[in-house]
RNA sequence: GGCCCGGUAGUUCAGUUGGUUAGAACGCUAGCCUGUCACGCUAGAGGUCGACGGUUCGAGCCCGUUUCGGGUCGCCA
């Protein structure tokens, strides 16, 4: 019977010389210097170095010898200090002198090397997954998330969380993204939903008395997918009852707080700074502004009515506005024909065009507007854009205000990339509060819940729901940081006559709602206490954390923008069997 | 569904105006080498240039289609 491992690589020091160890691990690299062997294991904690000797282990020396990269190897020896120290290895200073030498499992050569910072194709990385979460840099980031899972289980538990899984089997309700569908054997031409979030049974734990509830919760939505949207992602769930916004929001810094703290070693200030909708919107265009810089969009619309310049006059007659955003020391930095490009760029935000004016350091200036305004008119710009020598104005006018601000508020990121202002090393929160509770669907051609229909409007705002419900605000609050949303929530309809009317309002009939969500207003029946939660983007806030530009790193085994699985090569074709057994059968 | 970018050796890339046998580095294989640690030296193997079609005397290069991957708009309560 083999021995057990006594310890990982990294584990062992300079004072463990002469003691005698087992370890398992992988071959990093094995160097063969002709009568010496140098062999590099690797475990989850780093590498130590083993090394044989033809002269004192001849056997031993033999075995190593047809060692190659990513072997699995069982090896006893003891720790000595080495000869020739490294500094750049934790364990430099010692190596095993390997006394016996099992290979555990061959490994044929790897489609890539498995090291550090490597920039291997994504696809390919993701097709050997096992292989690429090998290496350090990418097992690390798996490990910290663990961490701050970890924490949050504490951190909640701390605070009086009950943590509860709800069902992953679920009723469908088509209202928001788009449900993962599992088709029933029991009852044919039946399907269950993989939910989307756990709201409504994280709801009904408030309902069932359990006071405070968390949960690290797997969510699907079966929508297209971006560098921070996977089709399956996780969330740390949570919902408290008989408290308010601040009560939430409270938690929620205390939790953020606490993994900045444990994890990366950073304070984070003790409130966020909070920042209504509509203002987040006319400052940043966004409602998920990245406040580590500046460059807010101004509104020159005032400036320019009396302005005979077609563009602007037309925008600004048909109710909409012209705004701008000047750019520090972008003059020297963007030239012309990357403003060209810019134009283009803006137009996949509805912005129909771009106007520029640019202040070269030598004082003089060129503008692809500026010709067609007077001198008073150009001079009032200039100065509500506080531009300065060097800098460069862009203005969009729309006759819709929202293209104008999120087009301004994409530009003004994209700039800020482009001109590298950010500084990387900035943690900024922001709580943006006072949601509308509706919004307008072109496609639909109504209104529907910009959060979820469960969300409470404000007290004051009640009575319009049945008057003016498109001027009511939520209590609804998003969690925003360095220009992402990394959580959200709001404090929910307790009332089931409240909440009979919001689904009034969202255009459902009686008997629609009664069929979709009646199990929920019954339940409100039966004493249902005030109550409201949020959620984390776990994967979001981990890439956020660690630095990463997608939430692929984050997550061991990610999907591809296609939204399919490169190892397991899923999704993939079923048996007619399976088919029949369902009762399904495919049109094409 | 739209737009943009990319696919050349196992990997990362280069490849001139369309012109002989498609190159480099790393990796791999073999040999040599007693203190390496990205070991070194020598030699070698390794290519459907994503796929299909077209233009051309001739295509890695030009054109079209398609596929795969990435980014993004729509979409994402």
């Amino acid at each position: 019977m083999k021995l057990k491992r006594t310890n990982y690589c990294t584990d062992l020091n300079i004072k463990d010389v002469g003691k005698e160890v087992v370890l398992c691990g992988w071959v990093q690299r094995q160097r063969d210097l002709g009568h010496l062997i140098f062999i590099d294991l690797r475990d989850r904690t780093g590498i130590i170095q083993l090394a044989f000797d033809e002269n004192t282990e001849k056997e031993i020396f033999k075995k190593a010898f047809s060692i190659r990269a990513e072997f699995v190897l069982w090896v006893k020896g003891v720790v000595r200090e080495r000869s020739a120290k490294n500094e750049n290895v934790s364990t430099g200073d010692i190596e095993i002198e390997v006394k016996e030498l099992e290979v555990l499992s061959k490994s044929e050569t790897p489609p890539f090397e498995i090291v550090e910072d490597s920039n291997v194709k994504e696809d390919l990385r993701l097709k050997y997954r096992y292989l690429d979460l090998r290496r350090p840099d990418v097992q690390n980031k798996i490990i910290e998330r663990h961490k701050i899972v970890k924490l949050a289980r504490d951190y909640f538990d701390e605070n009086g969380f009950i943590e509860i899984e709800t069902p992953i089997l679920i009723k469908s309700t088509p209202e928001g993204a788009r449900d993962y569908l599992v088709p029933s054997r029991v009852f044919p031409g039946n399907f269950f939903a993989l939910p989307q979030s756990p709201q409504l049974y994280k709801q009904l734990t408030m309902l069932a008395g359990f006071d405070r509830y968390m949960q690290i919760a797997r969510c699907f939505r079966d929508e297209d997918l971006r560098a921070d949207r996977q089709p399956e992602f996780t969330q740390i769930d949570l919902e408290m009852s008989f408290v308010d916004s601040d009560d939430v929001m409270n938690i929620a810094e205390g939790f953020i707080k606490k993994v900045y703290k444990e994890v990366l070693g950073v304070e984070v200030e003790k409130h966020f700074l909070r920042m209504p909708y509509r203002e987040a919107m006319e400052r940043f265009g966004s409602d998920k502004p990245d406040l580590r810089f500046g460059c807010e969009i101004m509104n020159i619309t005032d400036e320019l009515k009396e302005t005979e310049f077609r563009v602007f006059a037309g925008a600004i007659s048909n109710g909409g506005s012209v705004r701008c955003i000047s750019m520090k020391g972008a003059a020297e930095k963007i030239p012309r024909k990357e403003i060209d490009k810019l134009t283009k760029w803006i137009q996949d935000y509805g912005a129909k065009g771009l106007a520029w004016t640019k202040v070269n350091l030598d004082g003089t200036s060129s503008s692809s507007y500026e010709k067609f305004l007077t001198e008073k008119e150009i001079d009032q710009i200039r100065k509500k854009a506080a531009v300065e020598v060097g800098d460069i104005i862009f203005i969009v006018a729309s006759e819709d205000n929202q293209v104008v601000l999120e087009s301004l508020g994409a530009l003004r990121c994209e700039l800020a990339n482009k001109l590298n202002i950010i500084d990387k090393d900035k943690w900024c929160f922001l709580w943006v509060t006072e949601f509308p509770l509706f919004e307008y669907d072109k496609d639909q051609e109504r209104y529907v819940a910009k959060h979820h229909p469960f969300t409470s409007p404000r007290e004051e705002d009640i009575e319009k729901l049945e008057t003016n419900p498109y001027d009511i605000c939520a209590n609804a609050y998003d969690l925003v940081l360095n220009g992402n949303e990394i959580g959200g929530g709001s404090i929910r309809i307790s009332d089931p006559n409240l909440q009979k009317k919001m689904f009034k309002a969202l255009g459902f009939s009686e008997e629609e709602s009664q069929k979709r969500f009646g199990f929920l207003i019954d339940a409100f029946k039966y004493g249902a206490p005030p109550h409201g939660g949020m959620a984390f983007g776990l994967d979001r806030l981990v890439m956020l954390m660690l630095g990463g530009n997608s939430i692929r790193d984050v997550i061991a085994f990610p999907k591809v923008a296609s939204s399919a699985e490169l190892m397991t090569e899923s999704p993939g074709t079923i048996d007619e069997s399976q088919l029949e057994e369902l009762k399904i059968s495919l049109n094409k």
